[in-house]
DNA sequence: CGTTAAACTTACGTTAACGTCAAGCACTCT
DNA sequence: AGAGTGCTTGACGTTAACGTAAGTTTAACG
């Protein structure tokens, strides 16, 4: 078993992204890779937290608001009124996300509506046509 | 009744958002507000769109992808291809708010537990402290 | 031991999505 | 007629999230 420490490379091809944005996220304090020199070495905390990142990207969630969400994450070295903004932060987070979830689930009816709807006017062209 | 159009301002007051904003969605096609003299006024059409267009950022498209997406609830004057083209587009717009939704899903699953846990931290400090 | 190949730092460049003046027209009110 | 209010068009500024290029260091290989 490789010692689970990934080079900038293999996170590279792993999740396909650029080492820019790795080097970028660590400077944003998102990612914390270990050194062996001056080499990154991202451990399986990384991994754990770039999946986290890209997923939040995914949502929309702008950078600073995945950082703040994954300091809940790391609950080491945090005092009791921390904890709780943190929490309380994360929640908040939740609760963006469920409307969220609730908006695009109209909006994807909508548009599957929308989408039957020009199929139709397709398939009149298509009739037209023969 | 007023006869359906809207100010910049009343534009502004209805959903949150800046002149400037109105004015560069125009500039980039999204709205196509009536002019009466040099004043914009703004249709019920105008109104729907934006709408739409807020949402679409809200689920972290960019106004590009949402440009096209709208393309398709006007459907005068394009022809067979352009319809097919417009059509095809949103499909594939519709498979990626489909995979979003799943992925949502799966995050609010994982904050909920990891929020638990972090209580349950906190309820723990509580009672050390009592 | 020289030389690539991969990784590093530094720093300026780029794109999207607006923000922020500045200066000017249009209408109203007194 | 002057003053104010609301809208307009430039045009330059700003922030986030990287891209990109230049020059340097480190690791590995023949």
């Amino acid at each position: 078993m490789t010692d689970d420490l990934m080079t900038i490379r293999q996170m590279c091809d792993t999740y396909a992204v650029t080492p820019r944005t790795l080097r970028f996220y660590e400077s944003k304090e998102l990612l914390t890779p270990e050194r062996r020199g001056t080499q990154r070495l991202f451990t399986r905390q990384d991994r754990a937290r770039l999946k986290l990142i890209l997923r939040g990207k995914r949502f929309g969630f702008s950078l600073e608001d995945i950082r703040q969400t994954l300091a809940m994450y790391d609950r080491n070295g945090s005092n009791a009124a921390q904890l709780i903004r943190i929490h309380d932060l994360a929640m908040e987070r939740l609760h963006q996300m469920e409307t969220q979830r609730a908006e695009l689930a109209v909006a994807i009816a909508e548009l599957t509506v929308e989408l039957e709807a020009s199929a139709a006017t397709i398939a009149g062209f298509r009739s037209a046509a023969e």
